[in-house]
DNA sequence: TTGTATGCGTTATCAA
DNA sequence: TTGATAACGCATACAA
């Protein structure tokens, strides 16, 4: 007896009956709205965990016009990559109560589309992209049109209004290339993801700037680009390897294709750096503990998420131009390098 | 001119002007209902592309009382096991336009009761949780009294009703501790979880239970409980080196102490498995790619993240009793095990 | 300082 | 086969 809807969970409407008074106080109160005797604050206070009391997000959003949720799209979260960057994400947005809402593309253009269109039903107030390809002229149209806020992550779309967190790409390849033809290489190699996507762009642009500005011809052949896979990564070492005269040096430009490079690298028993250096991409576990370690291009990509989401809150909250944020890279030098041709400098482990 | 409202989206009441029926029909429309005639059928559909209409989700769970959302609470979507898991729940959600909600409680139980709150007021339709601690006497109790539909992984809390997903570690032990006790290690250790959790005391009474079976003492010292983190891993696996009379093999049970452990190994230029044997918790790039590469107690992760979905849609379809899925887990060997005392085994890569 | 009433965009009930 | 209309739970303009 008593309350009638026991199925149902308590609304407004629930609580203000059990505290006697109306809805609109109890609105109040749950928005700290002004004008609220204090009397009345506790009063209301105790029927609404008397009841547990939840206030129902929806009906909120849908008098307010706002979800408090962003939309995080991404071609994998089981990629490393991109599960740090939503959980950088996650950790900025929650101390502003905003909610992520994950949707996976599986790396699918056409998928892309339909996973954006569904977060749009669900009202999310701003979008955060981690496209798989950036070059899809229906998506491109789309996001165009679109007016809801949008954070690009390491992405360039053509005729698109959005934030960007763009990665500093060109700096780590250049010292790469740079600190690589110092130690006497002249036979770089590199292994990267095609030109669909800012990364796989930015990379081989600086691959190949740096050895122009060296005055440095890049042998033909010794650029490979690909799907950002182990698999490609496997395949396009073990043809690097093969050619008569292979690489001395190689850079592995993302960290699916290093994994790739690692595993037939260890297969064929290949010498690191003795008879190859190697710079990887990513600092993770495997770069880290693969012996020799691997010097790695590295970037904090754990703050690609949170600015991505410190960039969106800002404009939900005050709007303004759109904004690009630069993150840098670092080369960091482990035991996978060494000098070719003259006296091999100190070791690294 | 024509439409008044441009600046909001376009709703039910747009098209319906537009196609010159009522909502009701466009309703109809949208939803596949009965009786409709081909001829306004089309004529609603026109009007919809036309507008570029979008249903509004939250409106409509508003009414029908389902959002076709569940939360996923996690404790570090970082965390390669649980963005593996995310995936797998994501992939079986989105065929029956479901939406995965992410919420990262860090690893903090008193966050961890904010964020299922949290994901309540949404409205998920239901929950699949990897708690950080299934101890919380408040957690418990709260969970104890929700209505909405639960998936616990890899957990179990009293007095809380809910499907399962368990993983099968005492086979991976078990088969673990039999294989090195096979080829004549009698000192064996482990660094595993706290018991807070259940794979942590799964691991260890295997463990336990092994050496009972074999009528084996375990030396005192030789397990090893802590965080599941690479810190703790890297400390015990270091304290347990300087024991004077240390382990001959080693069991690292969880992804995170592994690395750990790998670490200090490396570090220290411990030689396996000549001098301690390994065997590992989780096949990982890491595990994989390490010298020698790391025998393993595997599990299909991604398998749980897709069960985990599908018990769930199918207790929001069909209702039913509580159900239990069980995940079995794999001894792979690798080249980091060998024969302590006799003659080595062929000794694998 | 508090209460009443309206509408957010839908679905579903009932009449037509 | 279609249309008018009442909720869903809340926030807010306006009245008191």
């Amino acid at each position: 007896m008593g309350r009638t809807r026991a199925a149902s969970a308590p609304g407004l409407k629930d609580v203000a009956a059990h505290a006697g008074v109306s809805v609109a106080t109890v609105s109040r109160v749950i928005n700290g709205g002004p004008y609220v005797t204090e009397r009345v604050r506790a009063l209301v206070a105790a029927s609404m965990d008397a009841l547990g009391y939840e206030p129902h997000a929806l009906a909120r959003s849908l008098r307010t016009g706002e979800t408090r949720s962003v939309g995080y799209v991404v071609s994998d979260i089981a990629n490393a990559l991109f599960s740090t960057i939503a959980r950088g994400i996650d950790d900025a947005l929650q101390p502003q109560s905003y909610t992520m809402v994950l949707a996976n593309s599986r790396s699918d253009p056409a998928h892309e589309l339909d996973v954006i269109r569904h977060l749009l039903r669900r009202r999310v107030d701003g979008l955060v992209l981690s496209l798989a390809d950036e070059t899809s002229p229906a998506l491109r149209d789309f996001l165009a049109g679109l007016r809801t806020p949008l954070v690009l992550l390491d992405r360039e779309v053509e005729g698109v209004l959005a934030d960007q967190v763009l990665v500093d790409h060109a700096a780590g390849v250049a010292a790469a290339v740079a600190h690589l033809r110092d130690l006497g290489h002249t036979r770089v190699g590199l292994i990267t993801g095609e030109a669909s996507t800012r990364p796989g762009r930015e990379i081989r642009r600086a691959f190949e700037d740096a050895h122009a500005a060296a005055g440095a011809p890049i042998p033909g052949g010794f650029v490979r680009v690909g799907a950002l896979s182990e698999a490609f990564g496997a395949q396009a070492a073990a043809a690097l390897l093969q050619m008569p005269e292979p690489p001395t040096a190689l850079i592995a430009g993302g960290a699916q294709i290093t994994v790739g490079v690692l595993r037939v690298l260890r297969r064929q028993g290949v010498r690191v750096p003795e008879e190859l250096s190697l710079v990887a991409y990513d600092d993770t576990d495997a770069t880290e503990l693969f012996s020799p370690s691997v010097s790695v291009i590295a970037r904090d990509i754990y703050a690609i998420g949170q600015t991505a989401a410190a960039l969106l809150l800002d404009r939900l909250g005050s709007g303004g131009a759109q904004r690009v944020a630069r993150i840098p890279t670092a080369l960091i030098l482990r035991g996978s390098i060494a000098a070719w041709g003259g006296s091999p400098g100190p070791l690294l482990t």
